[in-house]
RNA sequence: GCAGAGAUGGCGGAGUGGUCGAACGCGCACGACUCGAAAUCGUGUUACGUAGGAAUACGUACGGGGGUUCGAAUCCCUCUCUCUGCGCCA
């Protein structure tokens, strides 16, 4: 969600903004949020006037009733029973202006940073820097599911007895490298000075509203049968959930976090759950990083976020590259956004792993995410605070099981076996590779 | 889960229908005193919205939502959370 101010100064900006992310539909959308603005005003410079009204009446009510003036108070009582039923019927219309305000400032989206490509989707999306070249292998490399079941490491058809299509069983070494991952990426962020937390896997509906739109409830969100809860799509639903409406100090920013979860996805639409397979599921766990700064220094972490990821992902031998995101292609909320992508040696192209994304202030505005800084003067030149809205972050650290396909398809052997890079081994007991299951 | 008590500013804590945006204390900011500091004294100190160049004015907010009333921190309903006791559990 945009400053509503900068609509008010600049709507041609926020018009043009539009054109570079190719929604022209929303164009109209400018000039209404102006003139539902005007409207509210009025509505509320109205209103305000007849609620002082009403507050002096009250307390002129009070002052005469102890002086014992029965008839006067009457009096003024029906004048303020009259005034009332036009503050009530303002207040009706306000709620109406601010909820269709609302529903469309929420549709326009944030503004772009400069550098961010303009193209139209997905397929416009640019290369970014990339990270160790993909060598060719001198073998076939099978489907990710022909080489765990090879080391034993999964079983699908139980877990779709269980829990149905989109769940898996990890067993054995596979289940231990996934762990392993998570550790390692997890040590990999603390010793970058990041603070780990293990957030709530479920999170209320006012959290859930604060942090996405009704659709794409629907499309990701389980709900808990009986209660007000959701099972959390990722961390950052409960670790940016956990600041809303919250003023930081000015001390307290950066806050650098990094968030273990699982996540539960419904995976509706889009492409849906495959028949055979751990890339698109209901369930995965991930290792998270999220940044709430101030807003001068959102740029700089978003370059040290995105680094992160491909530094860990090369630490583990995985040739991987940042895919810059379009601007068609870029979420409402988002000032810019990459992937990073892992190359498959077996579809000889990248795939993504990992999404970095710099909101600026937009969520921040949304869930009231603001910080205190005393570094300001007033116009007596006296030294006081100002709230601002902070800047939020999120970056992907590692997310298993898709992961370990990139991790899988690079590091097999020609005999069936997989290589474990030396940074892992400490987590998997020393070992060097999985072994093919006998 | 059951029973009782409670939720007020950055913190502690008064306030049980009108004069309450909220006593008092702490903290914080500025000033005086001082060579400087401590102590002391004085002044100031909630946020958000609207109008205004600004000073300021008005409105809203006492855990969230709803209600009663001319008027609610205060009364009623509801939800959430906290404390105490019991129960249950890793």
């Amino acid at each position: 969600m945009i400053d509503i101010n900068l609509i008010r100064e600049n709507p041609e900006l926020v018009k043009e903004n539009i054109k570079k992310k190719f929604q022209d539909k929303k164009l109209p959308l400018v000039d209404e949020v102006l003139e539902l603005d005007r409207k509210k005003r009025a509505l509320q410079q109205e209103g305000d006037g007849l609620r002082a009204q009403r507050n002096s009446l009250a307390k002129k009510i009070g002052s005469l009733m102890r002086e014992g003036k029965a008839d006067e108070a009457e009096e003024a009582k029906e004048l303020s029973k009259k005034n009332n039923d036009r503050v009530a019927q303002i207040e009706q219309e306000s709620a109406q202006i601010d909820a269709a305000l609302k529903k469309a400032m929420s549709a326009i989206p944030n503004i772009i940073a400069d550098d961010v490509p303009i193209g139209r989707d997905d397929s416009e999306n640019v290369q970014g820097k990339v990270f160790l070249e993909p060598e060719e292998k001198p073998f076939e490399i099978p489907y990710h599911v022909d080489i765990l079941e090879k080391l034993g490491g999964i079983d699908l058809d139980s877990a779709r007895r269980t829990s149905g299509n989109g769940f898996y069983y990890l067993t054995g070494d596979v289940a231990r490298l996934h762990s392993a991952v998570l550790a390692y990426a997890r040590d990999f962020m603390i010793d970058k000075g990041f603070t780990y937390c293990i957030p709530p896997f479920m999170i209320r509906s006012e959290v859930v509203s604060g942090v996405m739109s009704f659709e794409e409830m629907e499309g990701m969100m389980y709900k808990i049968e009986g209660e007000d809860l959701y099972l959390i799509g990722t961390s950052e639903h409960s670790m940016i959930g956990r600041f809303m409406g919250r003023t930081l100090a000015e001390g307290e920013l950066p806050l650098t976090l990094t968030s273990y979860s699982p996540c539960f996805r419904k995976e509706k639409g889009a492409h849906g759950i495959e028949e055979r397979g751990i890339y698109r599921i209901h369930q995965f766990e991930k290792q998270e990083m999220i940044v709430i700064c101030k807003p001068e220094e959102s740029d700089m972490w978003y370059e040290k976020m995105w680094n992160y990821t491909a530094e860990l992902f090369v630490s583990m031998e995985i040739p991987v590259r940042q895919l810059i995101c379009c601007s068609g292609d870029l979420a409402d909320l988002k000032y810019k956004s990459c992937d990073i992508e892992a190359w498959s040696p077996r579809q000889k192209k990248y795939f993504e792993v990992g999404s970095c994304s710099n909101l600026t202030d937009a969520q921040a505005r949304r869930l009231g995410i603001r910080f205190y800084t005393t570094s300001w003067r007033n116009a007596k030149n006296e030294k006081t605070g100002k709230n601002e809205f902070a800047h939020t972050l999120n970056n992907t650290v590692a997310a298993p099981p898709r992961m370990l396909i990139a991790f899988l398809e690079n590091h097999l052997q020609e005999d069936g076996s997989v290589y474990i890079p030396e940074v892992l081994r400490k987590y998997m007991g020393g070992k060097s590779k999985i072994e093919v299951k006998k």
